[in-house]
DNA sequence: CTACCTTACGAAGGACGTAATTATT
DNA sequence: AATAATTACGTCCTTCGTAAGGTAG
């Protein structure tokens, strides 16, 4: 169970070709067989079919555990590194889509530290947790929506401090002429039928609204990976499907009908691991 | 940052000696020396002072992760092997001392299916955790004490299918002559500078009461590190601190006084990882 | 027949043990 | 001086690449 031995498999069941992971990863595609069969070895079990590639059960098995492990692995490094090595000059701050609020509070610090430079970067929810656990971030600020005493979900990663930064009531986005667009309040599991925008990281995911409101249903309608605010407006404005929004966040274009049941609020976190020096100011600034 | 380096670091680390690690490892004392500055080189900093060991920053930073990221590692081996191996004809539950009510129920299995033998092993809340993870424990019963929504915390081993099986009320367990002993009930934090009884694996540690009650004190005082309910309750008896007991388990030479605020609960909850066939039925028979 | 995985084999590098060396108490 | 970690060095084992060999579509 050598890592080595693990990132490879995690590139052959993705790829699903030894000789494409190969060259993703720098090997000629007699390493990768030779890898995949010492792993098979060391587990006792094959752990994928060839020709065509595809996961064994105990190979789907395994992959669920690699990207954990992994990324566990990933961290550690970053943290010892982190501590080890010089204080650095520059803070990147990684943000989640519907956080842009808060950001504007880091040109004031720009200002009051002209030597360091903070840059600002978007992503979806999991690229910020695991940058921050890698250290390709100094912080985090990620939103979403939750019971009040719950925290976000993030990616195991170890522990990561977290700060709550602000909450704000939620509403489901609606196009104006959408039936429900008058009503003065909804409960999320009267719409487990609704067609929910499929936008996992610029809005709350269907798995995740499933989890919240302890039903079923909530099939995704369109699918959007990306992490565009305007586009996942635009999205809901032209009736692609529903979308938890802090109502903070709600244009005048849409309508936004209050959710009434279980009790949820829209939640922006700060999530860092080990501060360095300026990224300590930073954060200072962004929660004062 | 090799798996195999990670585990003698933390031997060495541990036994404070590279000999005494390599002893344990099966190694000589220049082979943990050499892979000891493997691993510094790796992450670039040195991990140990030596003469007399001891740990650097960096070191006790790294430290924090190999628990887990070993774990972690052990917890994937055991899930596919035990996907991949044969059924087993034995079944092991682990819990944790209060548990005792529950296992009555293996007996009635054990007679149901007479083929496979049940054993039954009492251990604390971390080793019955990792034993069910790494798959030396097929099922865990788990005992503690936490508000009715939150999950009891545990080790962090991937995600374990966890199963409440039943829950009520704690009590502040007291000697009859203690002061507080007639009282109708108490708040946790009003007795944050009481003396508490230190036993981590029988009861509930001092920090997670910290957590509990939200406020700093509750130090501890005699600590016992085994797992016995019957010493627990003697010490107790003795007036050695105060202990968190759900009330089913207060013998009757013990005071129990309830916990006003906040509304907490004793749960048991059944974990586990894959379930092989016999333990499935296990399971079952416990949740039924 | 062709794309692609596996096996064979040789070379380079890594890991461990023995033994000599150095440093700390 | 004695204890304990480091360095030197030889040996063995592992791992990778090249190249030949299978095998399924």
């Amino acid at each position: 169970m050598d890592p080595h031995l693990l990132r490879t498999f995690a590139a052959v069941a993705r790829l699903r070709s030894f000789s494409a992971a190969g060259d993703e990863l720098g090997y000629t595609q007699s390493a990768v067989s030779q890898q995949i069969a010492a792993l098979e070895q060391d587990v006792g079990a094959p752990l994928l079919r060839r020709r065509p590639v595809a996961l064994t059960d105990a190979g789907a098995r395994l992959l669920e555990h690699t990207g954990p492990i992994l990324l566990r692995l990933a961290a550690a490094r970053a943290d010892v590194v982190r501590l080890a090595g010089p204080p650095p000059a520059t803070v990147v701050l990684g943000a989640t889509p519907l956080c842009g609020v808060a950001p504007a509070r880091v040109v004031a610090v720009q200002r009051a530290m002209p030597r360091v430079t903070f840059t600002l970067r978007v992503a979806g929810r999991a690229e910020v947790a695991t940058g921050v656990a890698t250290g390709a971030l100094d912080l985090g600020l990620v939103d979403g929506v939750a019971a009040p005493s719950d925290p976000l979900p993030l990616p195991d990663t170890g522990e990561l401090d977290t700060a709550v930064l602000s909450e704000g009531p939620v509403v489901v986005a609606l196009p104006p002429e959408h039936p429900l667009a008058a009503r003065r309040g909804v409960r999320l599991a009267d719409l487990a039928d609704a067609v929910w925008l499929d936008a996992p990281e610029a809005a709350t995911p269907p798995a995740q609204l499933r989890a919240l409101a302890r039903s079923e249903g909530f099939r995704g309608g369109l699918a959007y990976p990306g992490t565009d605010t305007g586009v996942l407006l635009g999205l809901i404005a032209a009736g692609a499907g529903l979308a938890l929004l802090p109502s903070a966040a709600l244009p005048p274009a849409l309508r936004g009908v209050p959710v009434a049941e279980p009790r949820l609020v829209h939640r922006t976190e700060l999530v860092h691991g080990s501060l360095t020096a300026p990224a300590a100011a930073l954060r200072a600034a962004l929660m004062s």
